[in-house]
DNA sequence: GTGGTCTAGACCACG
DNA sequence: GTGGTCTAGACCACG
């Protein structure tokens, strides 16, 4: 469940963010389910606690995890709100060098189209209009 | 024309690499054309010789330059063949976090399809089929 | 009467802490009004009894409530007396960083006094003259 | 400059957050000026390097400085915007135990408000209208 | 038992 | 030389 890939670039981190980030996108973990301690986690995927520790406090600022001290780590409520522009913005210049290398490798629009499609589809995102 | 963002978290190296593909992809730069030095490239953007010296070294191993010793560097011809899978397993794990990020956030998939077709229009990639 | 936030960052037992110094100063819990027993209002909050009985240790430290032994917790009298330099040199070390970020954040000095207001009246604080 | 508390309760990283920040608002670090590197300023207050580099990484997050890679570490441009109503929620809620325990301590409302007029002058913190 | 902070020290990418 | 990441391990506040 919190196998990471190891062998990759991406720091272990970072790695963890993306995997909890994954998880509650997929439904696999709910709103108020508990975390793995920081120890355990540690454990699990054999790495450093401090390393652990560094995730989950970005996943706090982020928002998808709370602690409640004394007591472990938390999924949080998803309070979802419209993207602002600032994120949007983050996320098209995030877009853009996978777009540059697929077109300089020959990929085609409707074969990245079809990726984009199968990695929503995965994660449960909305296709169609805003929920209003 | 080879300005760079200057104060983003992109390594200034990784940057250049960028730049000449996005170049040579929107026809700015067309095979044959001669690249600045790297002397005279890290002088324009205020750089380390070392770093464009990086840059070109990338950009060699890819194939999108070559160098001409005693003579300059120059763009390459691009020889294109069908992307492999390994290539396109790549590009589906970088495009990966994106995606997660962005539902994560509430892009709906109409809006970040219509990026990714921007960004292929911007770059000039084909939408159709094989020229084969 | 006694809810806390709950998520919040900041420690149970100090929550309490407050919590009991507000509803005194606002007139809810009066001198000599029993407090609920460290059992009763560990349940009441769902909290471990060690964490209400420091926080009750810490309350009665600072003679905000007294412990009769046998008989239970109560609302001690408030005895008025001018706050000496220390206690106001530490009330001036805890305002300046919330007036830093303030600052740093662009809110006017005009609104920050009406915060400031509010929360004096909110708590029945004298704006006037020491009573000498 | 750089001299922190030390015996204080409040984190060391979080010392040098708050400096930092102090240090810019009065003007004695402008944007553009160069900080200590992480390993110099670590020297300096007799900390592991690893506590200061929490503290910049804090002060990138929130954007009070910035890093450029190979170069150092730098004092960010301020960008003004008003302040939204979460921040100002936040600031109330960091104000309101220290209004809590001044009242409890019998400071009047009118002592309260010189030291928050005083810190603001030191600031430089704006005490009119929004400059439009 | 839980996470938060800190130290000491290593290795690495970037410039 | 610059900061970023990680490990190993300690101590502490909170519950």
């Amino acid at each position: 469940m919190f196998r990471l890939d190891g062998r990759q670039n991406v720091p272990i981190y970072e790695q963890v963010v993306r995997r909890v980030k994954e998880l509650t996108l997929r439904g696999v973990l709910k709103p108020g389910d508990k975390l793995p301690t920081v120890r355990e986690l540690s454990a699990m995927i054999v790495a450093n606690p401090n390393t652990v520790s560094k995730a989950y406090q970005e996943l706090e600022r982020s928002g998808v995890i709370e602690t409640r001290p004394g007591k472990g780590t938390f999924v949080a409520e998803r309070i979802r709100v419209e993207p602002d522009e600032r994120i949007k913005a983050d996320l098209r210049e995030r877009l853009w060098p996978v777009v540059v290398d697929a077109v300089y490798f020959g990929v085609r629009l409707k074969e990245f189209e079809a990726w984009v499609r199968e990695a929503f589809n995965e994660l449960g995102g909305e296709s169609g209009e805003p929920k209003a």
